[in-house]
This record gives structure tokens, sequence and C-alpha cells, in this order.
DNA sequence: GTGGATTTGACAACCGTTCCCAGGCTTCCT
DNA sequence: AGGAAGCCTGGGAACGGTTGTCAAATCCAC
């Protein structure tokens, strides 16, 4: 297998850095204009492309919002799910490990093989509720 | 509350026919194209239309495959999850009473108000795996 | 059957995302 | 440091699913 090289360009240090600061999921398009008025001009395309290659990486968690669109966030490194703050977004990482078993055996009991599940939770968090 | 008014129309009955006939889930393109095929032709905004309006009514299941876009299925009235076949789509209602608990109890143990959650299972089903 | 509101359908518009490709910038080598 | 090689970038066009528009068709109550 070839190595394939990486370069490390001001955009991606910027996307990096944007993504290290934020608690909150944010689509390719938030990451976007945060960056714009930061001064840190990237154009649209190149958040896009970063944003994938950290996903596929596995340096960010992504996960699809209500209306289609894809939001990303760093996370820690494990297997874990999600509960988003449905109006500010603000997340907090939490693990199910009776969930994990759970749906490996429900599956297997159908025989179905080569299982993967997600799992969000959402809600209003103390903040937004005042 | 003013009561809406809904008709019965010819369209509105061949996609209801299309959901009751179908075990998997299909995309609103899907089905235009079988209920075209079937002969039953319906334009491709009123197959959506009344696709929305069904899964509002909760008449029908709508989650997001992983390319985002949408699909429907006629399930059973009860909440459940579902576990998919990521080749056919074949799709088997299930239910996991210690989840429902276990998400309730951890978003609340965060501050959390007004929660739901998303949970769906992904696997080969033992026809597609030969 | 008739009136009048609901529905339909063809097409345009939308929106997030991906593709394209010429020019720029990192890297590596000397 | 200088220069060649090729990965990266960015602006705009293209794409695919979905929603909006609005005149014409349809259904239902009377």
């Amino acid at each position: 297998m070839t190595s394939t090289p990486v370069r490390t360009t001001r955009q991606r240090r910027a996307v990096s850095a944007i993504l290290a600061e934020l608690d909150a999921f944010a689509s390719a398009q938030d990451i976007h204009e945060k960056l714009r008025s930061n001064g840190d001009a990237v154009g649209l395309s190149t958040v896009y492309r970063n944003l994938q290659a950290l996903s596929d990486a596995g340096e960010v968690d992504a996960i699809r919002g209500d209306d289609g669109e894809v939001l990303y966030r760093r996370c820690s490194s494990g297997h874990h799910h999600h509960l988003v703050c449905r109006t500010c977004g603000r997340t907090v990482e939490v693990e199910g490990p009776t969930v994990e078993s759970w749906a490996d055996r429900t599956a297997r009991e159908h025989g179905f093989v080569d299982v993967e599940h997600t799992l969000e939770i959402f809600g209003t968090c103390d903040t937004c509720a005042h």
C-alpha cells in the first residue's frame, strides 16, 4: 500500500483550530462562516474537503441533523453516543455499554451480520430550558 | 382548532397501496418509480406531499439513509426501532425497552429535558449474506 | 349536478454538497 | 537556497433530493 502524502496547509490548520475550540456540532457552512468572520478566509469547497477527510480519518464525528445537513464535531476517539441540545447544539458524549450488546445480540438473533448502529439522544439542555 | 378536510383521491390511495405491500424502506423516488411502472402514474410532487403527510400523521416511519435521502415504510404504530438490511432494505421492527429508559435517564442526569432519541441498527440479512 | 375548496402536476427554485481545473503552495531533493 | 513535482486550493458550474408555485383538475357537500 502506498502511503498518501498529506500537507499541512494554512487552511487545514484553520479548520482543525475551529473544531478544537467548538463544543457543539456545526455544519460545514457554519464553520466556513466562522472562519470567514475570524479573518481566516477559506474556500467553501476546501472546508467540505477537509471536514470529510477528518471524518474519514476518524478525527471528527459526523452526524446528520434533522434537516439532513451533516454536522461535525471533534470528539474523543472511543465508541460513544451523543446527547445533543436541539437548541444550542451543545453536546455531551455518553456511553451505553448495555445498548451495544443489546443491538448486536438482537441483530444476530434475526440472522443479520456485519452489524452497526446509530444512536443519538436529542433534548433541550438546562441552559436553553431557562 | 379548525379541522382540516382530507380527500381520498386516486393518488393518495395509490401511494398507500404501494406502502402496504412494501416490506422495505423506500425513497419517495423509488415509490414514484414503482407507481409509474404499475401504470398508476402519480406526479413526483404529489408523492412527496403524500408521504410527508402520512409521516406527519404517524402512519409511516421515516428514516434517513446514509446518503441523506429520506426513506419511508409503513410500520406498526407503537414506538420501536429498525433493524435494516443495508443491501436489500428488508426491515425488522425491534423493541428495546432497556434502551428507552437508559436514554431518558442519561439525558435527565445531564439536565436535559424534552428528550427524544433515534436508534437504528444496520446489518446484512442472512439472504443477502448468502 | 353544481359550486367551491382541496389536490394535483409540470416546472422552477432551493440548498447542501460534490465536481472541475487552472493556478498556488508544500515538500523534498540537490 | 533554488527548483521541480504534485498535492491543495478556490470559484463556479453541476448535481440530486426536496420544496415552492400556480393554473387546471378533482372531489365532496349540498
